[in-house]
DNA sequence: GGGCTGGAAATTGTATACAATTCTAATTCC
DNA sequence: GGAATTAGAATTGTATACAATTTCCAGCCC
C-alpha cells in the first residue's frame, strides 16, 4: 500500500536541531558561553529528548558546541576567528589531499570533472556550481589515496554544507567566478604536478574563505539591524 | 547521605560500547566490513539501545564504524594500514600545530614542561610518561592558537589513547625512550624556532607510529594464535 | 523463467518513564 | 559570621514502548 508522505519524517527531529541550533549560532541569536539544557532544547524544538540528546552529540563533533556533563551544551562563540579557524583546518587537510592525489589520480576522472566544469562555465547555473564544488572537493580528498583524511575532508565539507543550509540562500551567490580556480586544480591534477595543485587548492580555499567570512559578516550585520 | 558506590555507573553502558568494540576490532574477533545492529551490539554488551545508539555515534566520529540506516553499523577494517593513515593525518595537525606554537609559547610553560620531563628522566616511572607525553601535545595543541586546530588534535590523542586502553598493557611498554625527541621539541619551542619545532614534532611521531605499528601487528599476531 | 508487486519481518527513529548523579542552597553547628 | 552538611531540585544516563521506514522474500503476472 502506498503511504502518504507523512508532514514530519521520522527523523526529522535530530536534523532540525542540528540545524537550529547552528541558525541560532550564526544569526547571532544565541552568543556563545550560552548554556543549553537537554529539556529547553527539546521544549525549543517540540522534540523529545532523545533527538536532542544525538542531535547535541553531532553538534559537539562539528566544535559548535561543548558538552560538560550536569551543566547543559555550551554552545560556543561563532565569528569571523572562528570561520577563520576552520578554514585554516580545512586548507591544511585540503592542500596535503591535492598534493597525494596529484600523484594517483586517473586522467579520466580529471577530464571527466574538466568537462563538467566547461559545461558550467557555459550554461552557468549557480546551484550547480556548488554541488559541482563540492564534488570536487570529495573526489580529490578519495583520491588522495588516505581515507581517513578524505573522511576529515569530509566532514570539514558537510559543516561548510550545513552552514549554509542554515544560513539561508545568502551563501549562495558568491561563488560563481572561482570555475578558473577549479580548471586550474585540474589542470594541475592531469599533470601529475603536485605541489602546483597544493598552491592552486590553497588559493582557491583562500578565497572560499574570504566569500565565506564576507557571507558571515552580513549575516551577523542583519542580526544587529533586526535587534 | 554518603551513598555507596554502585557497581555499574550510569554512564558506563556508551564507554563500555565504546572500548568492548574498539578492543574487538584490535584483536580482530570481529573483521572490517561486518555488520552489527543496535540490538545485537546491545545484546552482546547488556545494555539497552539507548547507550548503544550513542557509543556507535561516537564510534562513526571516530572513524572506527560507517552507520548506514537501516543496515546497522559497518565495522571498518582496522589494521596497519589504518593505523599509518590516522597517524598520517595526526602527524598533519601536530606539526602545524607545532609550527604555529613556536611562535606564540610563552617561556615559562616550555620551562616547566621541560622541568617535568627532566624530572622524569631520572625517576623511570613509565605511567607518568604517557600522561606526560599526552600533556605536552595538549599543551601544543592549545598554544597553537588555533582552538579549531586543537580540537582537532586532541580528537587523535583521545582516539589514540582510548585504542591503548582498549588494547590493554600491550602498547604501554615502549614510548620511554622518547624523552629525548621531547626535549628536543621543547628546546626548539623555546627559541621559537618553528621549523625545527616541525622537524622534532615530525621525527617524535614517526618515532610514535613505529612503536603503535609494532604493537597492533603483535596484537594480530596474538588473535592469531588464539585462533 | 524473469521481473514486479505485496506484505511481513527487521531495523532504525522517537517518545516517555525512571534511576542515578551532581549542583544548589538552606540549615545547622562551631 | 563562616564553613560544613544535608535535603531538595535540576540534569543527565538508561531502559522500555511505540511509530515509521526500509529491506527482503514469497507469490504472482507477463
Amino acid at each position: 500500500m502506498k503511504t502518504v508522505p507523512s508532514l514530519s519524517p521520522p527523523r526529522a527531529g535530530k536534523a532540525r536541531v542540528i540545524s537550529g541550533v547552528i541558525h541560532g549560532l550564526l544569526q547571532g541569536r544565541w552568543c556563545g558561553g550560552e548554556r543549553l539544557t537537554e529539556n529547553a532544547v527539546a521544549q525549543i524544538f517540540s522534540v523529545s529528548r532523545t533527538p536532542v540528546r544525538e542531535g547535541l552529540l553531532e553538534l559537539a563533533a562539528m566544535g559548535m558546541v561543548q558538552l560538560r556533563r550536569n551543566c547543559g551544551a555550551i554552545l560556543q562563540p561563532f565569528g569571523p576567528s572562528q570561520l577563520s579557524e576552520i578554514y585554516a583546518v580545512r586548507t591544511l587537510l585540503e592542500v596535503e589531499a591535492a598534493r597525494l592525489a596529484a600523484g594517483r589520480i586517473s586522467s579520466s576522472v580529471v577530464a571527466s570533472l574538466r568537462r563538467d566544469f566547461k559545461r558550467l562555465q557555459k550554461e552557468k547555473r549557480p546551484d550547480d556550481g556548488w554541488t559541482l564544488d563540492q564534488c570536487l572537493h570529495t573526489t580529490i580528498a578519495r583520491e588522495s589515496g588516505n581515507m581517513r583524511l578524505a573522511e576529515e575532508i569530509n566532514r570539514y565539507t558537510l559543516l561548510i554544507q550545513t552552514m549554509r543550509e542554515a544560513a539561508g540562500r545568502i551563501l549562495s551567490e558568491i561563488q560563481s567566478t572561482s570555475i578558473k580556480e577549479h580548471l586550474e586544480i585540474l589542470a594541475c591534477l592531469g599533470q601529475g604536478d603536485a605541489s602546483g595543485a597544493s598552491v592552486a587548492m590553497k588559493k582557491h580555499l583562500q578565497q572560499a574563505e574570504q566569500s565565506a567570512l564576507a557571507a558571515v559578516q552580513s549575516l551577523s550585520a542583519e542580526a544587529e539591524y533586526d535587534a
